[in-house]
DNA sequence: ATGTGC
């Protein structure tokens, strides 16, 4: 289906539809994209981001990143800045798998080292990193540790020798959300979540082991900075959140939410996955409070996975992490709402900005970006499909256009269903593995979903992010092994 | 995304 007619073209990157598209728009929809991205763009996408134009208390635009597919209520690459006195706050704008995210780690070896050893590596990281639906990790913690670990995310794992505080420095947040109060998350959550930490899960999270070839390095000076100093040196990449502990909150909450909404907040939707509450509301902090303890969860459980990572680094190479430099170049998530300053039309306001398959991309010079980063800006991670490739970028002064989002991923092309019917897992893991990617799925079926081809293309999408100025290219990493959940 | 849907 083509683009709606009334979608204006703005700029090479960007394109505007107006509030005259559907009834109810307080403000447009800002898309951005190039030509070819926008006319692939399934149509589903500009109707639901004129949904979310909506919502009350929504400030400048709802905003659809170049990667954008169908979501649930919102688009995925969707970003929604919210007036936190008379606005809002909707789980679908953050989505079920809160924080999802995407860690890149770097090391000092490269691919001669790696090369001989590879499936080695690969099938420990497998056996060490559980996958699949339902996993469960080898971490059990009791009531209180779990508590902890809502509350304090990332920084517990260090606190208890899983990582190093550098990570914490290189992680949004400090790889805490400060606001989480596990009071305000259910005892079906807790009991799902609680034996979660280090585990990847399914769908389209993975974990990678890349190349950053030479010829793939777009600014040799900032992949300086950001540690890709060595010629075909490794990475390792994963894409994980918060597993069946999210999912809980936000189903729980998107129930609460469409009960109270219309009888005590006279809040009308124009569809019911916009389920939302004031976010001044006893539910609505509620709500944010649970949210960022699945914040938490989801840093805790990456910051876990490079734990088991360093173990199976330090074993197969019989060397230290140390002495490998295993380090977190940087851990950034891609589907929150958070509460931050910017400036409306030369006035500084403070907004709940909802980033939902969007990644935070905070310029050079801005607060929250580490102090070893401040000069080439936040490292934004656009996440590829298994075969294809992913990309390393920084945030830019010009992405203030976006609220400092970002692209997340490839975004897929075909649905999982098709995807399934047209490749065959066993055969797609023999193809690849001929092209030099070794790959180790929980599930075939599920293997086959993530096909490349399943997928956008990754250059157009990391094109299109600096054409429209949300964040600038520094590397394109290559997979060379592949854990698929 | 998810102990994968009403």
């Amino acid at each position: 289906m083509p683009p709606p007619k009334e979608l204006k073209r703005i700029d090479e990157a960007t394109w505007e539809l107006p509030t005259s598209f559907r009834a109810g728009m307080l403000v447009p929809v800002r898309v951005f994209a190039t030509d070819v991205l926008v006319r692939h763009m399934d149509d589903a996408v500009f109707r639901q981001a004129a949904n979310v134009a909506t919502l009350r208390g929504i400030v400048d635009a709802s905003m659809v990143m170049p990667d954008a597919h169908l979501g649930y209520g919102f688009p995925i690459g969707g970003v929604a800045p919210i007036d936190p006195r008379t606005g809002v706050i909707s789980p679908g704008g953050i989505g079920f798998d809160i924080n999802c995210g995407m860690r890149l780690v770097r090391t000092n070896l490269t691919l001669p080292e790696v090369q001989p050893v590879l499936e080695r590596l690969v099938d420990e990281l497998y056996r060490r990193v559980p996958a699949g639906v339902g996993g469960q990790g080898f971490l059990k913690l009791s009531d209180d540790e779990f508590d902890a670990v809502l509350r304090e995310g990332a920084r517990w794992c260090v606190a208890h020798g899983y990582g190093t505080v550098d990570d914490l420095d290189y992680t949004e947040e400090g790889g805490c959300f400060a606001g989480a109060d596990p009071e305000a998350v259910s005892a079906r959550a807790i009991e799902r979540g609680q034996n979660q930490i280090g585990t990847l899960g399914s769908g389209n999270h993975y974990l990678e082991i890349q190349v950053a070839r030479p010829e793939h390095i777009v600014d040799v000076e900032v992949a300086r900075q950001l540690g890709i100093t060595r010629p075909n040196q490794i990475t390792v990449m994963f894409h994980c959140g918060s597993r069946g502990f999210g999912h809980q909150v936000a189903s729980d909450y998107l129930q609460e939410f469409l009960r109270v909404m219309k009888p005590k907040y006279d809040l009308a939707i124009v569809d019911r996955e916009l389920a939302c509450a004031p976010f001044r509301s006893p539910e609505g902090q509620r709500y944010f409070a649970a949210m960022q303890c699945a914040a938490n969860m989801s840093f805790a459980n990456r910051q876990v996975i490079l734990h088991r990572i360093r173990e199976v680094f330090s074993d197969v190479f019989d060397r230290s992490a140390e002495d490998l430099d295993l380090r977190t170049v940087y851990d950034v998530a891609h589907n929150t709402a958070k509460l931050e300053t910017h400036l409306v039309e030369g006035e500084r306001r403070e907004l709940l900005v909802h980033r939902k398959g969007a990644t935070r991309a905070f310029g050079p010079g801005m607060a929250g970006v580490p102090a070893a980063y401040q000069k080439t800006g936040q490292p934004v991670i656009i996440g590829g499909s298994m075969e294809t490739g992913s990309y390393l970028l920084v945030g830019t002064e010009s992405a203030k256009r976006s609220f400092y989002s970002s692209a997340h991923g490839s975004g897929r092309t075909m649905s999982r269903t098709k995807a399934k019917k047209q490749f065959h897992g066993r055969e797609l893991q023999r193809a690849m593995r001929a092209r030099g990617i070794y790959v180790r799925a929980a599930s075939y079926g599920g293997l086959a979903e993530e096909a490349g081809s399943a997928y956008k293309d990754i250059d157009a999408v990391a094109e299109a992010t600096e054409l429209a100025g949300l964040s600038r290219r520094v590397v394109r990493l290559t997979p060379i092994g592949n854990i698929k959940g």
